[in-house]
Order: C-alpha cells, then sequence, then structure tokens
DNA sequence: CCCGTTGCGG
C-alpha cells in the first residue's frame, strides 16, 4: 500500500485504456481513494467512458460531480457529439452557457460538430459567431469544424470563405475542404487544394490521399488515380481499410476491373463496404452478372448482404431486365431489413426500368418518407415509359411538399416531355426551370430541350438554343442534333452537327452509325466512307446489340443472325406476322441502316446472365 | 477535454 494513485497520475493511465473492466477498475479506485471528488480526474474518467462507448457511465459521472471543470463539460460534449447524440451535446452547450462557464477551443469544436451532425446551421452560425466573440476565429480546429458544418449542409462557398480566412492551415483543414468540393460535386476544386498543399510542402496521410482517390473516382482520372496510389506505395503511407475500399472503388468505377481485383484481393481485412465497392463497381459498368455473382461470393465469405449492396443487386437487375430476380431482392429486404428512401428507390427504379411502372408507383406510395430522389427516380420513370402528362402532375405534387426540385428533377421532366413529344411543355418548363428555381441548365437539360425540338422537326430552333449556350456543347447535345436531322432530312444543319460529332471521337458505335445513316440519307457517299475510315482507324468497339428479355423467370437473349433459340422458328413466324401488320396499318421500315452488316460476336457477359438463372 | 477530416448504394 501507500502507493494511492494522486488524481492527475490517473489520467495518462486512464487514456490508456481500452477495455471496459479496466476503466470500472481504476473508477473504483478512485471512489475508495476519494480521487473521485477532485474535478482534474473526473475529466479523463467520462473521456475514457465515451472512448469505450459508455456515455450512459459517463453521464453519470458528469452529473454526480460536486464541482465541474471545463474540461468536464468538454468531455461530456465532445463524447455526445462523436457518439451522434448531437441534441444532448447541443443542450449541455446551452447549459454551460448559461452556468456562466467560459467555453474554449474544445468546447466550440464540440458543439460545432453536433451542429453538423443535426445539419443545424442556425445554430451552428450561433455558436460560430460566439467562438468569434471569444477570440477563436483564427483557431484551426474551431474553423475547421464550422467548415465541416458549412460543408455538411451543401454551403460550399461558405465552406471556401472560411478556408481562405484560415491563417495557418492545417493537414485536417484542407482535408475537410477537400470533402466538402467531393460531397458538392466539385472534384476539380478538390485536386486544386491538394496541389496548393503540395506547393506548400505539406507531408500527406491515408485520409487526404482517400479524398484524392475519390476526386479521381469521380473525374474518371485514371492517370492522376495511379499516380496517387503509387505516391501512397512510395511513401509508406498506411492504407487502412477505407484507403484501399476507395482504391478499388476508383478501380471498379473506371471499369479496370483487373486493378480493383488486384488491391482487393490483397487486403488483408475487407468489410462489407469493400465488397460493395466492387459489387458497385461491376454494376454501374453493366457488368450485372459479374455483380450478381460476387453478391453470391460474398454471402459465402460470411457477409450477409446490408442495404448498398442490395442497391447494387437491383441496379444490376434492371440493366438487363431481371425482374423476377429484382422482386426476389425485393422480397429479401422487406423481410431482412426496413425499407428505408435508398432500398426503396433502387427498388422503384428497378421496377420501372425492367417494365413495372405500376409496381414502381405502388411502392412509391407506400413509402413512409420520400426524400426528393425518390420522387426523380419516379418522375423518370414516367419519362421512360413516355408519360410525360404523368410526369408533370408528379412533378406538381413535389412542388406541393417542402422538397425543392433540383437539376435532376428537371432533367427528368424536361426527358420526360422529349420522350413523349410535349414541345410546349417542355419550353415553358425549362424556362420556368432557369427563371424560378433559379437552376442553370446544364448539359443534361441542353440535351433534352435539343431532342425535343429536333425530335419534333424544328432544328432550326434547336441549333440557336445551342449557340446560346453558356458553356461548350457536349457529344449528346450534337448527336440529339444529329438525329433529328436525319429523322427530318434538314441536310445543312446535319452537316454541321455530323462535323461537330465526329470531332470527339467518340468511342461509341450507334453514334458512327447515326453519323452514316445521317450521310447515306443526304446521298452524301463520301461522308460514309469517311465515317467507316475513322471507324477502322480509331478501332472503335464493334459491341453486339442483343435483346434480353425474361419469360416466367427464364432469360432469353437474342443477338443478330443468332438462331439458337429453341423457339426460333416460331419467333420468327410471330415476327413476319407483326411486320406485316405494321405495314397494313402505314409502318414504313427505314432501310437505311447500316448496322445489319457489322460482325456480331457472342457475349461472354451475356452466357453469364443465362448460366445464372 | 487533447479536439477537427474518412470508404460502397437510390
Amino acid at each position: 500500500m501507500g502507493l494511492l494513485p494522486w488524481p492527475n497520475r490517473l489520467r495518462p493511465l486512464l487514456l490508456s485504456c481500452k477495455h471496459k473492466p479496466s476503466v470500472a477498475q481504476i473508477h473504483a479506485l478512485m471512489i475508495v481513494t476519494g480521487a473521485i471528488t477532485h474535478a482534474n480526474s473526473n475529466a479523463p474518467l467520462i473521456a475514457s467512458y465515451a472512448s469505450i462507448g459508455d456515455t450512459e457511465t459517463a453521464r453519470k459521472v458528469f452529473d454526480e460531480m460536486p464541482q465541474r471543470n471545463i474540461h468536464a463539460w468538454n468531455a461530456m460534449i465532445i463524447a455526445y457529439s462523436r457518439q451522434h447524440c448531437p441534441s444532448e451535446a447541443l443542450s449541455l452547450y446551452s447549459r454551460m452557457i448559461s452556468e456562466g462557464v467560459r467555453p474554449d477551443s474544445s468546447t466550440f469544436t464540440g458543439a460545432l460538430k453536433a451542429c453538423a451532425g443535426m445539419l443545424d446551421l442556425k445554430m451552428g452560425e450561433e455558436v460560430w459567431s460566439k467562438a468569434a466573440r471569444c477570440g477563436y476565429e483564427g483557431d484551426v480546429f474551431v474553423a475547421s469544424s464550422v467548415l465541416n458544418l458549412y460543408a455538411k449542409c451543401g454551403k460550399t462557398d461558405e465552406a471556401v470563405a472560411v478556408f481562405d480566412k484560415i491563417p495557418r492551415r492545417d493537414l485536417v483543414c484542407c482535408t475537410t475542404m477537400i470533402t466538402g468540393f467531393l460531397q458538392s460535386g466539385r472534384p476539380v476544386e478538390a485536386v486544386e487544394v491538394y496541389r496548393r498543399m503540395q506547393n506548400e510542402g505539406m507531408e500527406f496521410d491515408g485520409v487526404v490521399m482517400m479524398g484524392l482517390v475519390q476526386a479521381c473516382a469521380s473525374l474518371g482520372d485514371l492517370r492522376l488515380g495511379l499516380s496517387v496510389h503509387g505516391y501512397m506505395i512510395r511513401r509508406g503511407i498506411p492504407m487502412d481499410v477505407m484507403v484501399q475500399t476507395s482504391l478499388v472503388d476508383m478501380y471498379a468505377k473506371s471499369g479496370h476491373f483487373e486493378l480493383a481485383s488486384c488491391v482487393f484481393n490483397r487486403m488483408p481485412y475487407r468489410n462489407a463496404v469493400s465488397w460493395g465497392a466492387l459489387i458497385s463497381g461491376f454494376a454501374q459498368n453493366g457488368f450485372a452478372g459479374h455483380a450478381l455473382e460476387m453478391v453470391v461470393e460474398m454471402q459465402s465469405c460470411g457477409f450477409e448482404p446490408e442495404s448498398a449492396s442490395l442497391v447494387s443487386s437491383l441496379l444490376a437487375c434492371s440493366q438487363v431486365g431481371l425482374l423476377k430476380l429484382g422482386k426476389s431482392v425485393h422480397g429479401y429486404i422487406l423481410k431482412r431489413l426496413e425499407i428505408g428512401q435508398v432500398c426503396g428507390t433502387a427498388v422503384i427504379d428497378m421496377y420501372s426500368k425492367c417494365g413495372s411502372l405500376s409496381y414502381a408507383r405502388a411502392l412509391f406510395d407506400q413509402m413512409v418518407s420520400r426524400d426528393l430522389i425518390s420522387w426523380n427516380a419516379m418522375i423518370a420513370s414516367y419519362g421512360i415509359h413516355g408519360c410525360g402528362e404523368e410526369a408533370l402532375t408528379l412533378f406538381l405534387q413535389l412542388t406541393e411538399t417542402n422538397l425543392k426540385p433540383d437539376h435532376s428533377t428537371f432533367a427528368s421532366l424536361l426527358s420526360a416531355f422529349s420522350h413523349s413529344g410535349l414541345v410546349e411543355e417542355g419550353l415553358h418548363w425549362f424556362d420556368v426551370m432557369v427563371a424560378k428555381y433559379k437552376i442553370p441548365p446544364g448539359e443534361k437539360h441542353y440535351a433534352c430541350m435539343v431532342d425535343l425540338l429536333a425530335r419534333s422537326g424544328r432544328v432550326e430552333e434547336a441549333s440557336e438554343l445551342i449557340a446560346s449556350m453558356n458553356t461548350e456543347p457536349g457529344l449528346a447535345v450534337w448527336v440529339a442534333l444529329l438525329a433529328g436531322c436525319h429523322n427530318h432530312r434538314k441536310l445543312s444543319i446535319g452537316e454541321i452537327a455530323a462535323k461537330k460529332v465526329l470531332e470527339f471521337n467518340p468511342d461509341d458505335l450507334g453514334v458512327y452509325a447515326l453519323v452514316s445513316n445521317f450521310y447515306a440519307m443526304a446521298r452524301r457517299w463520301e461522308g460514309v466512307a469517311g465515317t467507316k475510315k475513322i471507324m477502322k482507324q480509331t478501332g472503335t468497339k464493334k459491341v453486339p446489340g442483343y435483346s434480353l428479355v425474361e419469360v416466367n423467370g427464364e432469360l432469353h437473349a437474342f443477338l443478330m443472325e443468332d438462331k439458337s433459340h429453341h423457339h426460333h422458328e416460331d419467333i420468327m413466324l410471330l415476327l413476319n406476322k407483326l411486320y406485316h401488320d405494321m405495314r397494313a396499318i402505314g409502318y414504313v421500315p427505314k432501310s437505311e441502316a447500316l448496322l445489319h452488316n457489322f460482325e456480331e460476336a457472342h457475349s461472354s457477359e451475356q452466357r453469364k446472365f443465362i448460366k445464372l438463372l
């Protein structure tokens, strides 16, 4: 005996505790020795209980303290803000202020984190101005927290203003700025922050490199991504599960599955998110069979599919029209998980893409809470099915909620109009989008509008619209214009569009087919020959087109010239009958199609689907 | 108190 610990000596001891029994042991010791009455040792005790996740005991210690110092308040506020109890953190903060305790940098940091957790911008700004009044405006910790708050609330420009005013920027606030840019879809600026840091000679860690990997993923910049990966290896920056997962995601998203699997297979430890990154990569790139196989493999490794991998599975199903499998995924979700907004929207999307608009709508109506993306998906569903009127009705209902339509909403709405030939409605709502909702039209919106006008033969107006664009028109816009010119025999504008389209060196057979067909329609045979020559030179992939249809749970694939189907004869007879019936009611077939003589190859992908079922 | 930043998905 005689070794009774002095209250202050308990601090390092408590901080090194990672397990519940040892914290409780020291707690007991503190009670026995009377150290519990010292505020100096109670603050670390609170922090220790909080760090092992026992917020309740931490609060008990806090409540029973005879006198509290600033550290005890901070420990409790930070504990709540880290344990996702932002309202408790904020109520403690208010109580502390009203009791006249002077907050410090840590207090503000904790309170601001709580505000960010609640997305409570108003409260956050109050805390921020109080912090400024207390002289913490230039504090990197406080400023980083404000930065994070603004970024989380989508106020990226306000975040930039805070960032620019920080006198001595460190790694963490730069990382926060980078993730802020990423979350608001501004990867270019995220990379710019990184470049600035590089020029200032800053040392990087895994967290900031992960932000950069994400930037590369959303930019589709494989070169930069590879150099970032290489940098981490050369510098020996430790890569944890998160960093490795973001690398898998980047490679898989960009379709570099060899690289993605290489990183994935070398991971010492994987979790559901790592699997999800690979699965969604396959699904997003149209490798539905691979995606679904990976889900099965994931299960065999002991990971039950959670929300994200189910969403990827649904995406895979909708890409190839696997209604039956999609339904079973839906059933799995209903049985195993609570169907939330994300899964619900994915199921809506699956039903509508698999042809079942009524199921999609039924599910939409059943959803307990619908966010903007759910509405957007349902409006898009009507668009895909050519139901422009219904899309508009739903849009009008959306405007009566407290949700604000965004650029995606309008992209879906305008596309619905263009698929239904509702030209006047399209023009009207395009103007409303700009004037009333202050949404600057993007490439997608212009492409819809050009398609809408050009499809109905108003190619002159479409080309005027293109001329009015502030940004450089992209491929989709010119393709829409060209398609209109092709259908309505508008030679001079079409020629301009065709030239523009070829300038993009598109990697898409369909686009070349359109250009070639346009020249053929215009009797410009040198144009047809020129297009074919470009295709040969650039080695444009000849992806064989095929149709898939699911009948009673069985998947049937049809390629050109493919006679392997066991009902081939019957199908051809029916097709011929339909063809003659259509002609009888006035259908005039287009005979200038170019694609018929392209070589076809059986896709191994497609065999996968068939094998799967 | 020793703080702030972090991976897949609609």
